[in-house]
DNA sequence: CATATACTTAACCAAATGGTTAAGTATGTA
DNA sequence: TACATACTTAACCATTTGGTTAAGTATATG
């Protein structure tokens, strides 16, 4: 049984997936919500023609992840979190699994004497719930 | 000044987007690491030819989320669950701003006197420090 | 040695992606 | 009213993606 999420996840990680897309969403993320971001204002930092800009905005909107709104001739952009928030809960349900088989294949290294076999082992489990 | 991350984010994310991609990786997660699981094994729930199969070994591969081993005529694929936990890194990273800017938002919907602004306000922040 | 198994590589194809320029559209301003 | 501003839409293009079938490679087995 595969469980199935939906389209959603499919068009939230492959907007992330491009870099301009994602320096977007990194500013719309620390501009001030009650204000939006303008077009213009997102556009500034890219090197890259207005109609560009504009596909990669529809491209977030179909996502789910940013909304549009007119003020004058300005459109003011906003962030809605939550596709983002599905797509870290996807990949946060799966690390609890992988993150727990570490342990065992620390073991399974050893034993196997090997100290170089290509994983990225570092001990590094970010977002592990580190409390007491 | 826009921080850049490196292309493997977009490899990544771009690996992550596709369903048959996530259901690989969901299952070597759930897997036993020190058996890993063959190409045969990862393909047979999916309707789809050997080397449709190959390829998307190959893009998870070439995002650093795969390793493959020979073992006699069968190749055995584990995890590495480092590529995913960055992308996890970045994404909690950014999710800090906007859910602490999310209270002003609520103060916002509130002043403008709107109830339904199309935002997907929900006051579910997942992955939140929860508390004890 | 001959054949089956478990794949991969090569060649091809249709559709999607990410960019461009040119031409709209809607709003503000002289 | 005329013009500038802030965009979007349309048309086009090269590249990438996700699939196919056919052929190749390496290992196990009769």
């Amino acid at each position: 049984m595969v469980k199935y999420v939906g389209p959603s996840l499919n068009a939230t990680f492959s907007a992330l997936a491009d870099p301009t897309r994602r320096a977007i969403v990194a500013r719309l993320g620390e501009a001030d919500f009650s204000q939006g971001v303008s077009v213009g204002e997102l556009a500034e930092p890219f090197d890259m023609s207005p109609p560009a800009i504009s596909k990669h905005l529809r491209v977030l909107e179909h996502a789910g992840m940013l909304t549009q709104q007119r003020d004058g001739r300005v459109r003011r952009c906003r962030l809605d979190p939550k596709p983002i928030n599905e797509a870290a809960q996807w990949i946060e349900h799966h690390r609890q699994f992988w993150n727990h088989q570490l342990d065992a294949l620390a073991g399974f290294l050893e034993s196997a004497g090997g100290d170089d076999v290509g994983f990225g082992i570092d001990g590094n489990h970010p977002g592990e719930e580190g409390g007491p």
